[in-house]
Formats: structure tokens, sequence, C-alpha cells
DNA sequence: TGACAATGTCACCAGTCGGTGATATTTATT
DNA sequence: AATAAATATCACCGACTGGTGACATTGTCA
């Protein structure tokens, strides 16, 4: 066997779909550190340890492999975890406390990915591969469990539209707490801020599911 | 040799003052451009057609300069705008008229300011002087709101939590149009989704004032 | 063994960034 | 008119960016 002469820089694993697999990681642990706008071909280089022209071989540039990125990851709250584990006793729900679970768990779904977070924050003004994949994503899963569990209520509310502004609401002050404490004289920063948001989630659909 | 470009350049107008306008509106103009991504010192004095230093020596900076441009302009609806025109009138609506009133009032007004959506959208994700003091304007003005006219009606319901919650809800989705069109089945780039929230909003203001 | 593609490293490009020290020009004061 | 202060311009710095072509190393197959 040939020496090895690792000694000299890095180990040069020659083994590309290891090399793919350590970029895309390195694209969420640059995210996470630096955010979106740290987010390059030379950063994520580096943090991979790895010589940047390998992104634009293995991924043909830095949009190619956001978009693996974006498929690889757990960026959502999984049915799972909107619905609270048992998918077929919430479909049991009445409407009211399907809608309540839904909120609650998509809550605390968000607030635990931090790096959902960081890429709903960029959403909101950009967009790229990434932004475009997890928005995929997020409307696919969103009509799916509507189709699944809520198509067959009887409401006179548009459902949808509610659902929209609660949870765009959801998204945004979760988004916001990270760099803001107060909105509207919310604390958002302490969790009696957020008990008084999730409580008033509650009252908003108690009230609206009652309008028949 | 002296060859000096004679006028070919700026009028060197020898006026702080007027520099300083100057400066400070080639802000709003390279936000409207470029959006937050492209602020810099070099953008900002290209736009202003003035050497960068008199950044450094005027405000000390850009982020003083974010925060001159910052406290001239129209960012927020302002009551009269979120009134409806007439402040004593809406001072003897219902609690139900005036919620709605506010809600599609303020809606409207984010709407008509393309500037505060762009700043909205990065203050979601970042921080610093001008998202500082558009954040206190916005809080100021806000409570001052709550204060005036909604402090002293009785209700079960935590009005600033509720309004926190579609308050944001209607920034986010405002925000998210500008890049992407739907949102959990409801299309931001047509008229027709937006009367949809409307009307959603109306509902869940009524139903949730009606609990007692 | 030799040939060759796959894999990884390196050096360099032109462009932009924020920032600064020196200098030129205008205006106000004496 | 002489001088000093205010105002604006210019040239340059080091650091970083995205991107590319040339080169070195490895593994595989004939």
């Amino acid at each position: 066997m040939t020496s090895k002469s690792p000694e000299k820089n890095s180990p040069q694993t020659r083994n590309s779909e290891a090399t793919r697999r350590v970029l895309i990681k390195a694209v969420g642990e640059v995210l996470a550190e630096k955010g979106f706008a740290g987010l390059g071909v030379n950063a994520v280089a580096r943090q991979a340890n790895v010589d940047k022209v390998l992104i634009y071989r293995y991924f043909d540039g830095l949009p190619g492999l956001m978009k693996a990125f974006g498929q690889e990851g757990d960026f959502w709250p999984s049915f799972q975890e909107l619905t609270g584990g048992d998918l077929e006793n919430f479909r049991l729900l009445s409407l009211e406390d399907k809608l309540i679970s839904l909120g609650r768990n998509f809550l605390k779904g968000i607030r635990a990915r931090p790096l959902t977070q960081e890429i709903m924050a960029w959403e909101t003004g950009h967009r790229n591969k990434l932004t475009e994949e997890l928005e995929n994503l997020r409307e696919a899963q969103m009509l799916r469990f509507y189709e699944e569990f809520l198509s067959t209520e009887k409401t006179d509310i548009d459902l949808m539209a509610v659902t929209a502004i609660i949870g765009g609401g959801l998204s945004y002050l979760v988004c916001r707490s990270r760099h803001t404490r107060w909105y509207n004289g919310v604390d958002l920063k302490d969790e009696e801020g957020w008990t008084r948001i999730e409580t008033a989630v509650e009252q908003i659909i108690k009230a609206a599911v009652q309008t028949k």
C-alpha cells in the first residue's frame, strides 16, 4: 500500500457520494451558524472542508446544492406531529378539536425547528431553489392534510383562508421572536407570551367554528 | 495633464443639508430597487451620486443613515388611515366594527406600501438600526391605538394577542405575496385571494367578539 | 503494465465590499 | 486679500465573493 500521505492537508476521501453528503450537511451548518445571508459557495466549501469547485461539479452550483439540501431534511411538522400522534383518533375529533390540535402542534413544531425558522424568514423576502423546494413541500402537505382530515367538514367559514391567516400569523411571530421581543404588546421572548398566543388561537377557532 | 474632467461629474453642491437629504432619499431608492440585500455604502453613494465618505462624515456610517431614513418616512398606516378617516365617528362604533375596520384598513395600508413590505420582510430575519427604528414606531403606534380606542372595551378575549395573530398573519401574507403565489390554497397574486382573506378576517373577528 | 476517467487541490481572475487618509475646492471670517 | 473652516473628491487598502482552467492524485479496466 502506498503511503497515505495525509499529513499534508485534508483527508482526500475520494468518495464522491460521501463528499456529496458532506456538502449537503455543510449547507445546514452554515445556515444555522451564519444564516442565509452568509450562505455562499465559499462558506459552504470551507465548512465542508472541501474545495468549492466540487459544488459546481456535483451540484452544478449553489442552487442545485440548496435544492438537494431541501429534499433531505425534516423541515415541516409531519402528520404525526400535527395530529398529536394518533391519526385514527384524530379523525374522530370534532372540527373544533381538530383545528385546535392542528394549531397547537403546528406552533410547537415550528418553534422546535430553528432551521425552518431561518428559511421561513428568508422566504418572506427572497426566492431561490431552497425556498422553492420548501414552499412546494409545505403547500403540498397542507393541501394533503386538508384533503385527508378537513375536506368533509361542513362549515360556513372559509377554512383555508382562516388557517392561512392563523398559520401565517404564527409563522410570523415565531420568526420575529428570534430577534424582536415585543409585538403588539405580547412578549415573544417569554413563555407566558406564547401561552397568550396559544390561548388566543384556541379562542379564535372555537368562536369561528361555532359560526354555523 | 490636469485634464480635469470638468463638469462631466457631479455638481458639487457644497450644501451639507442638501447632501444629507440626497443621501436619505437614496436609501429609499436603493431599497426599492435592490432591496435590503443590495443596501450598502457603495450602492447608496452611487445612487446619490455622492462620495461614500460623506455617509461616514454626516451619519457616522450606514446604520446612522438608516436610522435617519427611518425617522423621515411614511411607513405605517396613520390613525387616519386605520380608522377610515373620521376619528370621532370611529370612537362610536361597536367593538366588532372597530376591529373589522382596523383589520381592513391595516391590510389596505400595508399593501399600498411596498417599501414597508420590504422592511417588514427583512425585519423578520434581521435586525439593524432601521428595523429597530421602524419596530419602535410600530409598537408605539399600536399601543397608542389600543389605549385610545380599545382599552375601555369589555371582552373575555385577549384583544392584544388576537390582533397580534391577525396583524402578523396579514403582514406575513402580504410579504409573501411579493414572491410567492400560493399559501394554503389561497392565491396571493389574485385580488380574489385577498377578498377571501379579508372576509376571513371579518368572520374571525365577528365570531371572536361575540364570545362573551 | 498502460490508459483513462473519476476525484480532489490549487492558483488565479475580475468584481464588490466597507473603510480611510490625503487632497482639492468652495465659503465664511478676519 | 489672507486665512481658516467646511465641504466634496479621489486613490487606495485588505478582505471577501462567485467562478474557472490547469494540475495532481487515485481507482478501474483492458
